[in-house]
DNA sequence: ACGATATGAATGAATG
DNA sequence: CATTCATTCATATCGT
C-alpha cells in the first residue's frame, strides 16, 4: 500500500484450492483470506474510484458476491478490507505529517515518496461521490417491523436482511470533510508530548539492551 | 532478533542519505529503512527503559523527528519498529513458555505453530462460508454445538439465511463453485442500488491505485 | 557465493 | 473508528 513500490502481494497461490480442505483434517494451511489480484483490483476501484468507504450490509454482500468470481471470499473479508484500508490510510496520515507548514526548505530524500499516485485522489479523494450519492439510498431504513431485531451490532452482511443498523452509507457521505485536516496540527496529538522527557540520548549507557 | 548483537558498524558511514542506493527516484525499488545504531539504541531505550510500546501518532512523530538527526527515518518506520519489536518479543516468549509437547527435534524455530494462548478469543467459529473446509457442514450453525463458546459478541457474520433465499454463504459453501449462480444479484436487494453500476471490472486497469 | 537469520513492511482479523 | 495482535512476505546482513 505504500507508495512503496515493491508491493508484491502475498498471495502466492491464487489458490482457490482452498477447498483443499475437502479432506479431513489437514492443517488448514492458510486460515486467512488471501485476496487475489483481481479482487484487490476491484476493491481498490471501489474505494478510490467509486468512493466506497464503509459499505453497509447489502453492499458488502453485493461486493463479495461479485468478487467471488475471482476466488473464495466472504462478506467479512470485504468488510474488514474496507475497514482496514480506510483506517490505514488515516493512520498513516496521522504519523506521517511531518513539518506543519509547507516550509520545506531543504528537500530531503524522503520527500519523494510521500504521495505518489494520482493527484486527484490524494486528498479528499473520494470526491467521486458519484456512487454514493445515488447508490445508497438503501432500503435499510425501514425496519421490518420486527421491532428490535436484536442484532445489536450491525454486522449482518451475509445475512439476508438488511437490518436497519447499517449506517455505512450515510456515514460515508461525510467523506469530503477533511479538506483542511492537513494543517500543522492534527487532532490526534494527544496531550502526551514528550516521550523524551529528558535526554535519553545523552544517557548513553545501556548498551546492553536486548 | 535481539540476541543479535552486532549491529555495530553496519553503517560505515552513518549515511544519512538513507543509504538509498543511489537515487531512488527512478528506481526506488525497495530500499527499506535500515536503522542506524544510534536510532536503534534510542528506540530500545524508549522501549525498555521508558516502556514505550505502542506510541500513538503524536509520539511517533516526535520520535521520528528526534531520530531523524541520526539518519533518515519516517514515522512509519517507528511505528513498525515498535510493532515488530513487541510482537517478536511476545512471540519468542510464547515458545519458551509454552512448549507443551516438545518434539521439536529439528524444527527450525520458525516452524512453530502457535497455539493461542491467553488473549483473546479463538473463535474460529465462523466456519466460513466457504467451507471448503470441512466438508460441508453446510449446516449453518455457527458453533459446533460445543456448548457455549459464548459468542462474545453478537456478531453474526454469516448468519444463516432466513428463509430460503439465496444466502450467499451457503450457496457458496461448495467450494468454488457457484460460479454461475449469481448474476442477478440477490433477491433481497430488491431495489438495490448496486455498488457496481457498471462493469467496474471491465474498467480494467488503473493498476496504479495505491 | 549461499543459506540462515534478523527484521522491516504489509495486511487480515479482532477488540474496544 | 482507533488500536492491537498475529502472520506472512521480502530483504538486508552475517556466518561459514
Amino acid at each position: 500500500m505504500e507508495p512503496q513500490q515493491q508491493q508484491n502481494q502475498q498471495h502466492p497461490n491464487e489458490d482457490n484450492n482452498g477447498g483443499a480442505k475437502g479432506n479431513f483434517i489437514c492443517r488448514q494451511t492458510s486460515t486467512r483470506w488471501t485476496p487475489t489480484t483481481d479482487q484487490i483490483r476491484i476493491l481498490k476501484e471501489l474505494y478510490y474510484i467509486k468512493g466506497v468507504r464503509s459499505p453497509n450490509g447489502a453492499e458488502i454482500q453485493q461486493i463479495s458476491t461479485r468478487l467471488r468470481k475471482y476466488g473464495k471470499i466472504e462478506g467479512k473479508n470485504v468488510f474488514y478490507w474496507f475497514q482496514n484500508h480506510k483506517a490505514r490510510e488515516r493512520q498513516k496520515k496521522r504519523f506521517t505529517n511531518d513539518v506543519p507548514t509547507q516550509q520545506r526548505t531543504t528537500l530531503k530524500p524522503e520527500d519523494y515518496y510521500s504521495y505518489k499516485y494520482s493527484s486527484s485522489n490524494n486528498n479528499p479523494g473520494f470526491s467521486s461521490a458519484s456512487s454514493n450519492a445515488g447508490a445508497v439510498t438503501v432500503g435499510q431504513t425501514d425496519n421490518y417491523g420486527y421491532g428490535s431485531v436484536n442484532m445489536q451490532e450491525k454486522k449482518n452482511w451475509e445475512c439476508s436482511v438488511p437490518a436497519g443498523g447499517s449506517n455505512g452509507a450515510e456515514g460515508e457521505s461525510m467523506s469530503n470533510i477533511n479538506y483542511g485536516s492537513r494543517l500543522g496540527i492534527n487532532p490526534y496529538s494527544s496531550s502526551s508530548y514528550t516521550v523524551f522527557d529528558q535526554d535519553l540520548e545523552a544517557a548513553e549507557k545501556i548498551e546492553t539492551l536486548p
